[in-house]
RNA sequence: GUCCCCUUCGUCUAGAGGCCUAGGACACCGGGUUUUCAUCCCGGCAACGGGGGUUCGAAACCCCCAGGGGACGCCA
């Protein structure tokens, strides 16, 4: 059998995220129990949403969790680079392999028709998907329009009937017919590669074996087959796992849990804790313990123990394990050094001060004023958010519009965050003073704290949505009615200040 | 709408035809320990989605139904 390789492959256009996570916990645990490799990929072929920081942030989430791999664009390894921006040359020459097998076309439909013939799909109810239009083109129509520079993109073939069987490691054979893959876009108009394109001509560049991912990819595996066999490569193994999901059962998103890595450290979780919960997501130790690390996880690991129905990830019971780690596992002083680490992290502190410094008399002051930079979620209730100024309706207004401008930024600094909180109270009508009173109690709990703008900016997103959140909660929470309501209401904002 | 995947306590799960009167854990409820609280200990509540088969025997195997989820982008 060939060297077990497997990969987790993370698109840095966001936080990282705890389904990140919880593959390349299941990939490493794989790879290394079979002596093989575990390697990170990342797949920034997203011009628009890719970003360093979020790269960054990834590998940082990665790393604090212990999930380390053992080639990666921050380590380099021999299938360098590991960054898909890089690889555009070898994408650039891999396609021309499929246009001279005639397995791939040139496609110089509009984003209007396409979406056009999508809607009338619908409408019709058969299945959407790419209607073929340019393959109706003669070699003397595709020639002319490609030297006179008509922006296309590059789609594959596929096969018009028949079925695409394949094996999954965990489900069996899933049979799927070609009549329901698309004729997916491989190179976009951008020259880049889409995922499916760069992901199946990199793995097989990087030797993976084994790919083990989330259940959405499912669907999409034809495709990635199909690709496989136009090459004439050997294919991988699929193992496709079970998502992680919301309370309501729903895939697991921001919107309905904390998905952020980083919100789990912020909130003094352990990363012992957090990684063994996510392998309790699905899969058992053979003598059931529930506490075990990523090593002894890897050494009584089998893939095929499994269990397919999708796991509701709860916080509570995540909650009672990073207990347990704290009691049963840090002595006095590990737990001294820990907290220290945790609740004065320089990056944290240096922001902290200034804003504390000239508003106490005594260091026994710090605590009662600045104490909610360490604290979870504010003590609240209704009464918490009595005032002359704005009604209780008017709160949850505030914060919930404040908390999606907030998501919206591009940069979580000073500036931005106070440019947001004045336009939204001048859309809103109501003076900034009295605007700003619900963040106060929302963030620190009290209506008389260090300024909030600062302190949104020093918490970060993740613990400041958190805080928002909890404090809409708190004033009886949003209903769906309400909630699209105010999305228009944001919408139109939005074009205002555009 | 089309296709695909899934289904055991509220939640995470054990379960590979007889060890199942379905086990463990979280949560919840009760009791004990503790000057309080927490920890810790003891106890309780609580599930095989429904219907048909196969079999001496089904939570487990097969079929149908229902429910849930996912995919259907020049996002990944």
């Amino acid at each position: 059998m060939q060297k077990v390789r497997t990969r987790i492959a993370p698109s840095p256009t966001g936080d990282p995220h705890v389904g990140t996570a919880y593959i390349a916990l299941f990939n490493r645990c794989f790879a290394h129990q079979h002596g093989g490799e575990f390697i990170l990929r990342i797949e920034d072929t997203d011009q628009l949403r890719s970003t360093a920081k979020s790269e960054k942030d990834i590998l940082d989430a990665l790393n604090w969790l212990g999930l380390s791999w053992s080639e990666g664009p921050d380590i380099g390894g021999r299938c360098a680079p590991y960054r898909q921006s890089q690889r555009s040359a070898l994408y650039s020459s891999e396609i021309l392999k499929l246009l001279d097998s005639g397995h791939a076309f040139p496609c110089f439909c509009t984003t209007d028709r396409l979406q056009e013939l999508r809607t009338r799909q619908m409408e019709n109810k058969i299945s959407v998907g790419y209607d073929g239009h340019c393959l109706t083109l003669t070699e003397e129509q595709v020639a002319q329009k490609l030297s006179s520079g008509v922006e296309h993109v590059i789609r594959m073939r596929v096969p018009e009937s028949g079925d695409c069987v394949f094996n999954d490691m965990l489900r069996g054979e899933i049979r799927i017919n070609w009549q329901q893959i698309d004729m997916q876009v491989l190179i976009k108009s951008d020259g880049l590669p889409t995922y499916h394109f760069a992901n199946v001509v990199d793995d097989h560049y990087m030797e993976i074996s084994h790919v083990i991912r989330g259940e959405e990819w499912i669907n999409s595996t034809p495709k990635h087959l199909l690709l496989y066999q136009y090459f004439g490569w050997e294919t991988p193994i699929y193992c496709h796992m079970p998502l992680l999901r919301n309370t309501d059962k729903s895939k697991l998103s921001k919107r309905k849990n904390p998905t952020s890595i980083g919100y789990y450290r912020d909130m003094g979780y352990l990363p012992q804790a957090v990684v063994n919960y996510l392998g309790m997501m699905g899969w058992t130790m053979p003598d059931g313990s529930e506490m075990f690390s990523v090593e002894e996880m890897t050494t009584n690991f089998d893939l095929s123990r499994v269990s397919l129905g999708g796991p509701v990830f709860d916080i509570a019971k995540l909650d009672w394990l990073n207990g347990k780690y704290i009691r049963e596992t840090l002595s006095d002083d590990d737990f001294l050094q820990q907290f220290a680490n945790w609740a004065f992290r320089p990056d944290r502190v240096s922001g902290v001060i200034p804003l504390v410094k000239n508003r106490v008399e005594r260091f026994s002051d710090v605590v009662p004023l600045a104490g909610f930079f360490l604290c979870g979620l504010p003590e609240l209730n209704e009464t918490s958010f009595d005032n002359k100024k704005v009604n209780m309706d008017e709160c949850r207004k505030i914060l919930q519009l404040t908390l999606w401008q907030l998501e919206s930024l591009h940069e979580f600094n000073r500036t931005a965050i106070e440019s947001s909180c004045v336009s939204i109270a001048a859309h809103l009508g109501i003076k900034i003073r009295d605007f700003l009173l619900p963040l106060f109690v929302a963030i620190s709990g009290k209506e008389i704290s260090t300024s909030v703008i600062d302190s949104i900016s020093i918490l970060g997103l993740d613990i400041t949505r958190a805080r928002i959140r909890h404090a809409i909660n708190v004033l009886g929470g949003i209903s769906n009615k309400e909630a699209k309501e105010l999305e228009k209401d944001l919408r139109d904002f939005a074009q205002k200040t555009e």
